[in-house]
DNA sequence: CGACACGTTGAGATATATCAAACGTGGTGG
DNA sequence: CCACCACGTTTGATATATCTCAACGTGTCG
């Protein structure tokens, strides 16, 4: 498969052209698979080259005193997971996977080559980067409005927009090899407390996350719930099997 | 005041030289003065030009369907307050003033014109879009991993931290214009409670919020409540009045 | 088969929200 | 200059969501 092929795959901004992707997918180095839960990179370190996922699912997370982890974003195929490493050179948090993946790497030199003869691409990337800084506003949304069941719903459904942008979601159900205690870092809950709402939202006929299968029963209820309204995504409007809201009631 | 004397003012990255400094200046068109609490820009409004904050406290945010809004973004001066405007074209978000604000707007075709020639530039602005990106995620730490004592220390920290970069704290106190209410919608909690934390803050003599004012009495004990590293912010080591924790706390 | 990670459930503790009311205080109009 | 109003702050009592601790269940893999 092609390294680059899902990059930026139905967005509304920074579409890339057949050739800026190709080279693109000519600046790609090296190519490999990580095992699941092994960390990329350590926060702070300095960074020489970005990482694009091809497969599998990986997060950036920060630690608390204790340990603890809060996971701050969360990567499906096709996300440039570190660009933003290019022009910042330091990263603030860590970078690892949650399931075995698949990367390409991409040296910032060739970063460098690409952008400085062609100022247009170099927006293109710079927007995609921004496309992240929204996903990050939409997680302080959903951490600072909604509940312990918006907030799981919320992810749900978010996961099923993305997926459902790069083929990997019919809106009815997808994989998801993750933990629950996972989803608790996302959603900054306790895994138990995660499991309780799983269950409210089982017996409710809303939706089920059983070995690594989230099964949608009722995507509108889903959404319902998690208040989600996926703008924030700049997907394509026909993608996914999202039904979002109304976008009155939620500008109203 | 020239309006770009303060923008990205001791950051570690994308330090601007004089000769960028004074191109940003010359592309602003338009300078004005916004009244407290008035809406800039409201999510999905198309953008031509972007606000740089000259005076004054500007926040972004996102209103849940009940209107409750979630400030997702705190700006003083010397932030380019929607430069991210510019590659997306379209917000996710609202803009509006906090207090009084002075501002000065730049049009996008002058970005265009200014970055199209300089390369090297365009990856500063990029850069500097970044480190809200970078702030973003700490909040997120904020929000899923801190109670709500945590929470508004962190705040407070933050805030002291960035306005001491532009010499408007001298890290024992600065001035705050904005109500408990407002404070509430930046950490996720309700007024009263934020009220609440405040009195013990008071009584614990670690700060105090009043009439307008921030006052740091114990600066390390507040950075300690809020387990505040300003890694993040990407600023050069001896600003601002921050003690920081040891790195190895944190990253240990 | 046993070990280990993950999931599930219950009981009780606690942080924060909600509801209600009183208290400043600065600004405005009479 | 006073009276009043609007807005923000403060406090108390009570409700509730979520956490914590503890135990038990279940599937997978060596």
């Amino acid at each position: 498969m092609k390294s680059m092929n899902l990059f930026l795959r139905n967005r509304t901004v920074a579409k890339l052209s057949d050739v800026e992707r190709a080279r693109l997918e000519q600046a790609v180095t090296d190519r490999r698979r990580l095992p699941a839960r092994a960390t990329l990179l350590e926060r702070g370190e300095a960074l020489s080259h970005s990482t694009m996922l091809i497969a599998g699912f990986m997060i950036r997370y920060i630690d608390d005193l204790e340990g603890r982890r809060q996971i701050v974003a969360f990567h499906v195929p096709g996300d440039f997971v570190d660009l933003h490493g290019y022009p910042l050179k330091v990263l603030d948090h860590s970078i690892a996977t949650l399931t075995q993946a698949q990367i390409a790497t991409v040296p910032h030199a060739a970063l460098k080559r690409l952008t400085d003869n062609d100022v247009e691409f170099a927006r293109k990337l710079w927007a995609s980067t921004l496309l992240d800084a929204s996903t990050h506003r939409e997680w302080l949304f959903r951490l600072g409005r909604l509940d312990a069941a918006g907030r799981v719903a919320h992810f749900l459904a978010e996961t099923n927009a993305r997926l459902g942008a790069i083929g990997l979601s019919d809106g009815t159900g997808y994989d998801l090899p993750i933990t629950q205690t996972d989803l608790s870092e996302i959603t900054g809950l306790t895994s138990i407390h995660v499991n309780r709402v799983l269950r409210m939202m089982r017996e409710e006929r809303v939706c089920t996350f059983r070995s690594s299968r989230v099964e949608i029963a009722d995507l509108e209820r889903l959404e319902r719930i998690a208040q989600f309204d996926p703008t924030y995504l700049y997907l394509e409007a026909d993608v996914a099997g999202t039904q979002s809201l109304d976008k009155e009631i939620r500008h109203g």
